[in-house]
DNA sequence: GCCGTTTTCGGCCCGACTGTTTTCAGTCG
């Protein structure tokens, strides 16, 4: 039987189109399968399993929002590279229109006619075709177009071709700079009586599109004025009485909409999203007879004649739906909304829960297999201080095994232990913990022998070379280098770098069985291009009961401060305090990475 | 085509903005 290897995001793709040929043909008519299609093509494209595995482990119904029938056309997918239904639906749609939906602003009726009015045969060069059509002033002639949309659609297409716009997603502190200093250009202005960055920002999405922000304000024609004229914007996109969004001139987009401060509640809820939980959430309202939007609550207090209730507070907002407040974080559709309703959300862990932190690189001499730190132990111990950890433990990488003799690496550990003994009697708050961040190597060994091992109080172990290794090699590898009774935490278990690289392929169900039987950590690497474990997996180990850990990586001082985004992945993962290791209290942390008990 | 605190049948979110229109269609989030 020939399984395609198609990914999943080629899978979303198809849906999506097929949902555009529904709507070009009738969208009256198949109005829900149009709905239905997109949302399995979303469930697919932020599946954290891949539908080719999904489908070997008759899996694929488990996805929210793919049923019997599209399960089934995703099987003959699987099995004959095509889908009889499919090329139904698509009968009569040229495939050139498909190629245009991702010019912004072109949908599928408008790349429908363009393609049939221009008669763009070629589907490889279609957006550039239409590019063409549209400096040649074909598009203002057809009818219900004119000058200003041709415009418009010239301009997208350049913006498209430069990657500007909706199609890059930014790290998600790189976006916090973005909006903090947008913030405050907005308070500068006497109408903005708060302005607050929403959206992917506020529920610490790893990446981020456009930037939202929302402004409370009772003149909101003069805050608009102002957010348009912000000196970094290269131009308006759209502006109304309400709401407006600017493109600045590194390429991203800003959205604004405004509120007067007594509806301000309705707005935080409105633009924090997600999309699918305001869905969820307005299903759940109209069936008590109230219909919800960044207004407020609209009761239906006779027939078909609705009343509005405004929202100063986000809090109230919730709990005029009965339920509970929900943390930005958990607002993806996952559960969330059912939980609330029964007053059941599970108390999420936060910052402050955080005693110490396990991954860091100081500068000590080690001659590492990979990049030494930039600061001083002491310097790193001052600011855990700060931090007011208990505790902190040193993990440079292991002495590169290419250069250096066991001996030599014994050497060089004692030499690193000798130094921590020495400035231990200069710390009054913080214990020091001696890890070490050690290589697995290809068949699965330690790049540091056992005889050296004994050195340490226990070892965070990582894939660091031959990413290309198959899912059962490199889970048979992982799980080799985490047997060692030393080895205590799998460092950023995916290997994935945001924008990156994908990470490699594990089975996290043997993962999560190992972990628990034998007492291992999985890590919640901090670091912004990782932050690694992603959140579906966090969720999954929680649910598995796997131990977690939050480690920030760093390899200087002020890198120490980016705890906070591995604390909002593991609450993007529904992590309280009890399923992370780092919020015990030195004593029991220690009982646990000795291998006892906990 | 999917799905269930009211349902295995009968529902399916809501509103802003733009351009080409004199009342609306298309797109977006």
């Amino acid at each position: 039987m020939l399984i395609l290897t198609m990914t999943n995001l080629e899978i979303a793709k198809l849906l999506r189109n097929v949902a555009a040929s529904y709507e070009i043909k009738d969208e009256n008519k198949f109005r829900f399968q149009i709905i239905a299609y997109k949302k399995a093509a979303d469930a697919i494209q932020n599946s954290s399993s891949e539908v080719k595995d999904l489908f070997k482990e008759k899996k694929l119904s488990s996805l929210p929002g793919v049923g019997p029938s599209i399960s089934s056309h995703l099987e003959e997918l699987l099995k004959t590279g095509k889908v009889k239904h499919f090329e139904w639906v698509m009968q009569g749609i040229p495939k050139t229109v498909f190629p245009l939906l991702d010019v912004p602003t072109v949908g599928p009726k408008k790349a429908f006619r363009l393609t049939t009015e221009l008669s763009l045969k070629n589907p490889e060069t279609a957006v550039n075709d239409l590019k063409i059509a549209a400096v040649q002033g074909k598009i203002a002639k057809i009818e219900g177009f004119g000058e200003k949309s041709q415009a418009d659609i010239l301009r997208a297409i350049s913006d498209f071709f430069l990657g500007k716009g909706k199609t890059t997603r930014m790290a998600l502190p790189y976006a916090f700079e973005i909006a903090e200093k947008l913030v405050s250009y907005l308070k500068t202005h006497p109408s903005v009586i708060q302005a607050i960055q929403l959206g992917s920002l506020r529920r610490m999405m790893p990446t981020v599109g456009d930037i939202d922000i929302a402004v409370a304000t009772s003149d909101p024609k003069s805050a608009i004025m102002h957010f348009i004229n912000y000196p970094y914007k290269e131009r308006i996109i759209e502006q109304g009485q309400e709401s407006a969004s600017i493109l600045l001139s590194n390429g991203k987009q800003i959205d604004l909409m405004t509120q007067p401060p007594k509806k301000f509640g309705a707005l935080l809820q409105h633009f924090t999203g997600s999309k699918n939980h305001n869905i969820k959430l307005r299903e759940y309202a109209l069936s008590k007879r109230l219909s919800l939007s960044e207004h407020g609550i609209k009761k239906e207090i006779a027939n078909d004649e609705w009343k509005m209730k405004n929202y100063s507070k986000e809090e109230d907002f919730y709990k005029a739906l009965g339920m509970d407040w929900i943390p930005p974080e958990l607002r993806e559709d996952t559960g969330e909304v059912e939980l609330a309703i029964k007053h059941k959300l599970p108390k999420l862990v936060e910052l402050p829960d955080v005693k110490g932190d396990l991954h860091i690189h100081s500068n000590f001499p080690i001659d590492p297999s990979h990049d030494l730190g930039k600061n001083s132990m002491k310097e790193m111990v001052a600011r855990a201080e700060e931090l007011k950890y208990e505790y902190l433990g040193f993990s440079e990488h292991n002495p590169s095994i290419s250069k250096h003799t066991k001996g030599e690496i014994y050497n060089l550990i004692s030499r690193r232990n000798a130094h921590i003994e020495q400035i231990k009697s200069h710390i009054k708050n913080v214990r020091i913990i001696k890890l070490l961040e050690i290589d697995i190597l290809v068949n699965g060994s330690l790049a540091v022998d056992n005889k050296s091992l004994e050195l340490l109080d226990g070892a965070i172990v990582s894939i660091h070379s031959s990413f290309g290794m198959n899912k059962e090699s490199m889970t048979k590898r992982v799980l080799q280098g985490l047997s060692h009774p030393k080895a205590k935490i799998l460092a950023h278990p995916t290997g994935r770098m945001l924008n990156q690289r994908p990470g490699y392929d594990l089975n996290f169900e043997k993962i999560f069985d190992f972990c628990k039987k034998y007492k291992k950590a999985l890590e919640i690497n901090s670091w912004p291009e990782r932050l690694d474990l992603p959140d579906s997996i966090i969720k999954q180990a929680v649910q598995n009961e796997v131990k977690l850990i939050i480690n920030t990586d760093s390899h200087s001082v002020s890198e120490m401060n980016l705890m906070r985004y591995g604390v909002a992945m593991a609450r993007r993962g529904w992590a309280k305090k009890s399923d992370i290791l780092n919020t015990l209290g030195y004593n029991e942390f220690i009982k646990w990475l000795k291998g006892g008990e906990l």
